[in-house]
DNA sequence: GGGCTGACTGACG
DNA sequence: ACGTCAGCCAGCC
């Protein structure tokens, strides 16, 4: 198992496993590392940005990228998702009772 | 070794 | 529903 692997490349292995359509939010990874409040190292994680990492599956509990310190990203994110399929409501927020991705 | 920051979350008023 | 506080973890100075 990878379990040796660092805590961000597992980070980038689940947001990978994540389908088209679905999304998975920071708190949820984490707790899938076993960190149920590394949501914030997540998060971090999540910054380094790689190419190829759909990051943009990844939303935060409120389902979307609602407000927070850097929300340029946001209408890229909104775009990418809802190519895939994902719908935003009238908030801009997507519904994680059918978008959330519970293979996790 | 100590302190600050950050793509977060949950609880409280 | 909204605004604010505290807690959490990893990385960097």
């Amino acid at each position: 198992m990878n379990t040796n692997a660092n805590f961000y490349h597992r980070v980038y292995e689940v947001v990978a496993r994540v389908p088209a359509g679905k999304v998975v939010t920071y708190g949820q990874v984490a707790r899938h590392l076993g960190m149920p409040s590394g949501a914030r190292a997540v998060g971090w994680a999540m910054r380094q940005c790689p190419e190829g990492l759909p990051w943009h599956r990844v939303v935060n509990a409120q389902g979307g990228l609602s407000k927070g310190e850097h929300t340029d990203y946001i209408p890229l994110q909104r775009a990418l998702l809802e190519a895939e399929g994902v719908v935003f409501d009238l908030q801009g927020h997507v519904d994680l009772h059918t978008f959330g991705w519970d293979g996790i």
